[in-house]
Formats: C-alpha cells, sequence, structure tokens
DNA sequence: TCAGTTCGCGCG
DNA sequence: AAAGCGCGCGAACTGA
C-alpha cells in the first residue's frame, strides 16, 4: 500500500508544501493517547489531499522548520476537514497550532443529515458505511499511539484522513439538495467556539466550594432526622417467618418515602414534586423537600464537581455536545455545566482568573421571540417592536388590567402562561407549573380562564397552533433550515417546541462562530454557553470591550432569521458567575 | 452481579 | 381528546 508516506520517515514535510499550501481542501485527522489535551498528547497529524498520498506526520519526531510548514499549512484559507473537529482543533492548540479557512465537520454534517433512517451512529465507521457503502476495517488496539508505531497503525490513521475528503464529497451535495447548507455553515463555524469552551474550561473556587459543602452537609443532616422521626418504630415488614421487623429507612429510596407518606396521611400516587404540591404545607412534605434539596444538591454538585478539576489546568473542562439534543439545541455534561443551581451559592464560585473578568451575556426571552416570529403574531411583534414588556402586556390582557395597574404579582403569573400557553399546555399543567416554577397559586377556573382570553388575545399564536392541529407535519424545520422529522405519534407540544427551541439554538451558534471573529484582539477566552446565555473571560483591561462586542454580536446573529421581531441581548461585567 | 431502565430534579 | 419541550446525572430498581 503506497497510498501514503510517513514522516519523516519517508520524507519531509517540506518537500510537500508547495501542493499542500495550495490545495482547496486539506482533510486532516489526528491521533493522540489519549482524550484530553491538556494531558495527552498529539502524536500523529494525517493531511489527505485529493490525488496525493495521505501524508502521515509522526509529531514527535517533527523538527522546527517541519512544525512551521505544518502551522502554514494549517492556517491556509483552504476547506479543512475533520472528523469531530472539536476534538483535534483542541489536540492542535494544545501543540500550537491553530487552524484558518472554513471548516467541514462530517460528523455534524451527518448529524443534520440523518433521516429516521440513520447513520444511527456518527463514529466514522458508521459514516463512511453508510455514506461511502465501505466498511471501515478496525484494528485491534490501534489506540495505543504513545509508544512504537506499527504500520498497520500507520495505515488506518491515514484511510481515516483519505475517506474524510469522499465523504465531504458525498455530504455536500446531499446538504445542498436537502437545503441545509446554512445551517451545517452555522454548526461549521460554531465548532471553533465550542473546541474554545471545552478548552478554555471555568474556573471553581474551592475555598468557597468547601464551606458550601460542609453548610450543606449540615443542613442535609438535619432534614435527614426530621424526617427519620416520622417514621419512629411505624416501618415495619414481615420477615420469613411472618414476624412483623423493623427495618431502615432509605429516604432516597422513593418506594419508601410513599409509603412513609400515605402512613402519615398524605395519600399520593407517586412522590414527585408536582404530585405533593397540593400538600406543600404539610410538614412532612416540607420535611422531605428540605432534605430532597439538599440531598440533590451534594450528590448532585457539591460532591461530584471537585473531581472534575483538570490536574493540569486546574479548571474544569466540561463535554459538550454540539448537536445533543435533537432540537439542535447544545448538551453539556462531564460535568453539566448548564445545570448548576442558579442560587448564588453556587454560582458565586465559579469566577474569573486573577486579573480577568468575566462577560454574561444572555438573550431577553428568544423563544417566545423566535415563537412571535414564527407566529407571526401581530401583537407580539409589535410589543417586541416597540421595546414593551410581554408579561406586563400578558397580564393585562388576561385580567382585563391596565398596563399601568399591572402588579409584581400579576406579571409572574403571566410569565408562567406565556412560557406554558405557546407549546400547548393544558390548564392543569399550566397551574402545576405556575405553582413549581413561579410560586403563583392558580385555580383551575382561572388557569382554563387565562388559556382562553391568551389564545383570544395572541390570535397570530392560536391561528399557528390551529394549523398545526389540523395537519400535523411530519417533517418541519426551523428558521435557519434545520430539520426535524416528527414520529407519527409526536404530540403537538413537541410540534410547536421543537423549531423553537431548535431556531434559538440556531441563533445562539450564529453568534458564537461570529465571536470568534469579533472578538478578536480582546483576549477574550469564550468560556461557557447555557441555551441562551453566553460566558467569557477577559483580561479585566478588555472588559467593557469585550462586554459592547458580545451584546452586539448577539443581537446581530439573529437579525437574518427574525425579519420582524427585534434580539435583545444584556451583557454585564462581572466578579463570577453569580452577578447577572 | 451487573447492565439497562425509571424516577426525580437541576438547568434553559 | 388531551398534551409544555429539551437535556444529564445520581440513586434505586429491575431482570436475566
Amino acid at each position: 500500500m503506497n497510498s501514503y508516506l510517513f514522516l519523516p520517515r519517508d520524507g519531509k514535510l517540506k518537500d510537500h508544501s508547495d501542493y499542500l499550501l495550495r490545495a482547496d481542501v486539506i482533510a486532516i485527522d489526528t491521533e493522540t493517547t489519549g482524550l484530553d489535551p491538556h494531558t495527552k498528547n498529539l502524536r500523529l497529524v494525517q493531511l489527505a489531499v485529493h490525488g496525493k498520498p495521505v501524508l502521515v506526520i509522526d509529531f514527535y519526531l517533527l523538527d522546527e522548520i517541519n512544525v512551521k510548514i505544518l502551522s502554514e499549512v494549517l492556517l491556509t484559507k483552504s476547506v479543512k476537514i475533520f472528523q469531530n473537529a472539536k476534538f483535534d482543533l483542541q489536540f492542535l492548540r494544545a501543540s500550537g497550532f491553530a487552524v484558518n479557512g472554513p471548516i467541514f465537520d462530517t460528523m455534524l454534517a451527518a448529524h443534520l443529515l440523518r433521516t429516521s433512517r440513520g447513520p444511527k451512529r456518527l463514529g466514522l465507521g458508521a459514516l463512511v458505511d453508510f455514506f461511502l457503502g465501505v466498511k471501515l476495517l478496525k484494528e485491534e488496539q490501534r489506540s495505543d499511539f504513545s509508544g512504537e508505531l506499527r504500520e498497520a497503525q500507520l495505515e488506518y490513521a491515514a484511510n481515516d484522513a483519505k475517506v474524510l475528503l469522499e465523504l465531504r464529497s458525498v455530504m455536500t451535495p446531499a446538504l445542498k439538495s436537502n437545503n441545509m447548507i446554512n445551517i451545517a455553515k452555522i454548526e461549521f463555524e460554531c465548532v471553533k467556539a465550542v473546541a474554545e469552551i471545552e478548552f478554555s474550561g471555568i474556573l471553581l473556587d474551592m475555598t468557597q466550594w468547601e464551606v458550601l459543602t460542609k453548610k450543606t452537609k449540615e443542613e442535609y443532616k438535619t432534614a435527614e432526622q426530621k424526617l427519620l422521626d416520622y417514621a419512629g418504630k411505624s416501618i415495619v415488614q414481615p420477615d420469613f417467618f411472618g414476624n412483623q421487623t423493623i427495618v431502615g429507612l432509605n429516604l432516597n429510596s422513593n418506594k419508601q418515602i410513599l409509603a412513609l407518606l400515605n402512613d402519615n396521611g398524605v395519600s399520593v400516587e407517586d412522590t414527585s414534586k408536582r404530585s405533593l404540591s397540593p400538600y406543600k404545607e404539610e410538614p412532612i412534605v416540607k420535611n422531605l423537600r428540605e432534605f430532597r434539596k439538599a440531598s440533590k444538591m451534594l450528590s448532585g454538585f457539591l460532591e461530584p464537581m471537585p473531581s472534575a478539576i483538570n490536574p493540569k489546568t486546574r479548571r474544569i473542562h466540561a463535554h459538550y455536545g454540539q448537536i445533543g439534543a435533537y432540537s439542535g439545541r447544545m448538551s453539556c455534561g462531564n460535568p453539566n455545566i448548564q445545570q448548576i443551581p442558579r442560587d448564588n451559592a453556587f454560582r458565586s464560585c465559579f469566577i474569573p482568573a486573577l486579573g480577568y473578568s468575566m462577560v454574561i451575556a444572555d438573550y431577553s426571552q428568544i423563544e417566545l421571540r423566535v415563537a412571535a416570529q414564527i407566529a407571526h403574531d401581530e401583537r407580539m411583534i409589535e410589543a417586541y417592536r416597540t421595546g414593551g414588556d410581554l408579561h406586563i402586556l400578558t397580564a393585562s390582557l388576561v385580567t382585563g388590567t391596565r398596563i399601568e395597574n399591572i402588579t409584581k404579582s400579576q406579571r409572574q403569573a403571566a410569565k408562567a402562561i406565556n412560557f406554558g400557553l405557546i407549546f400547548a399546555m393544558g390548564a392543569r399543567g399550566l397551574q402545576a407549573y405556575s405553582q413549581d416554577v413561579y410560586n403563583v397559586d392558580m385555580t383551575i377556573e382561572e388557569a382554563e380562564d387565562f388559556r382562553e382570553r391568551y389564545f383570544e388575545a395572541y390570535k397570530g399564536i392560536s391561528r399557528w397552533h390551529d394549523s398545526i392541529k389540523k395537519n400535523p407535519p411530519r417533517v418541519s424545520r426551523s428558521l435557519t433550515g434545520r430539520r426535524y422529522f416528527h414520529r407519527e405519534d409526536a404530540g403537538l407540544a413537541g410540534l410547536y417546541n421543537t423549531p423553537v427551541q431548535g431556531s434559538a439554538a440556531d441563533i445562539v451558534k450564529n453568534a458564537l462562530g461570529m465571536l470568534v471573529n469579533t472578538l478578536k484582539g480582546t483576549k477574550a477566552m469564550i468560556i461557557g454557553v447555557v441555551h441562551d446565555e453566553i460566558l467569557l473571560e477577559v483580561p479585566s483591561g478588555n472588559s467593557f470591550k469585550a462586554a459592547a462586542i458580545l451584546k452586539r454580536t448577539m443581537e446581530e446573529a439573529g437579525k437574518k432569521y427574525m425579519p420582524d421581531v427585534p434580539l435583545v441581548a444584556e451583557a454585564k461585567i462581572a466578579s463570577s458567575w453569580a452577578e447577572k
């Protein structure tokens, strides 16, 4: 097999620089000694250009001159194809390489092109099988790239890069014919930002965190004792011999908690927050909530978070799934930074490095604005255009009160109404949701009444719902063209929600891609994204500039897709994530 | 015993 | 007819 050259064994990179620098398209793959770019190493870099042997470069043996050439090749304006670029970009960056030119990410493309038929998995092997009809041979132990390299490893590494060229040749026309060039561009431009977020990580103030952990442990113990007191000696179970024996109570067992509640006069079917809502004044229910709160905080956040700190950078590098949700939203895990409690006690532990500031910006009501755009609701559009407060407007419309007389609690209730009813929430759902999320009491009659008045007031939303009800779409698209295949049994709520949530995600991703360019010169790092919120860490001297750029870029990012409704983002300079 | 599923709940 | 949606994670539970 002469289709690849192993450098420097088979020559110098320098001897290939001419065509590499002139190429329109380069496929790039890397092999590394592990998954973490901060503690593991780049071992191989494979470069594939149409009509040339694949260059497999042993990065360990690359001399200074050839490192410089590789660097130049990566900086050209040519299209760079990667499979999961987020990964390679981070390892390249850790070794001092930046990548210029448009990125084509075969994994993201496959995500977008995915139909109900597949491909189900998005590994390179699955993609080659699905799009090219070729089986990629998998070699045992090919993943160990730390020691002596075997010829077979090099062959596979070379082939991985080579197939990327072929994949793009098939996927580009597929993206075109399916009208997804637009969204593909957004995703491809966004991937650099996602790589940057993962690579940068976020700093956790361990001193504060430990104090909070200790405090919560005490709260846990108190709540635990109080709850155990209800059980007393009453928790008994027949043993093998039919004798009643006292068994220990596991407060994390919903089964046991259910029995305990029932024994104490709380007749519920399950122990969820929603079912318990009518009993929220019962002391035992109050105690259970306190216990669960403390338990969740400890086992979900306080205890696992310190182990996520990277030994090398001392920061937390979460993993982001760029197309993690079916809607197109990103997901986050290991650990999930997107679900850190909003409580200032938690958020204030996330801080910028010394000499840096945080810049935090979020969109104002982006999903409601997107819904107004998609539904073409005149009243909502008008409200947003004139800078009105949609929650106050809704409160006024459903209660018949003049806008200037709307109280804070009426606005709070309207918030639940706006967010709930736009996505097909029923009266009962609205009642429970208002209670849970907004602490608003509402009778079922009131909820029914609000529901009716709401759809009377927002005729565009009502029309939009009606048309979907009448003719439930099997396929729909976000404002940028992201495509959704709906299952036959898809509920109305999903049909309403998915394109709205997805369009908002598209706009955030567009903003992230733009930021990679607009923030240049500010030395800002993008360190987090939480659906409608973007976090930066910036040298303090540049924070005003970065905040202005961030706000402007986020607002600009939606203009093309939201012709009728303005987007508003608010940016703040902060010394921790708690200041919003 | 252990992988897979379900519940409950944190976030948007 | 009626229906919020989208995630990830820890702990308990289930089933072979």
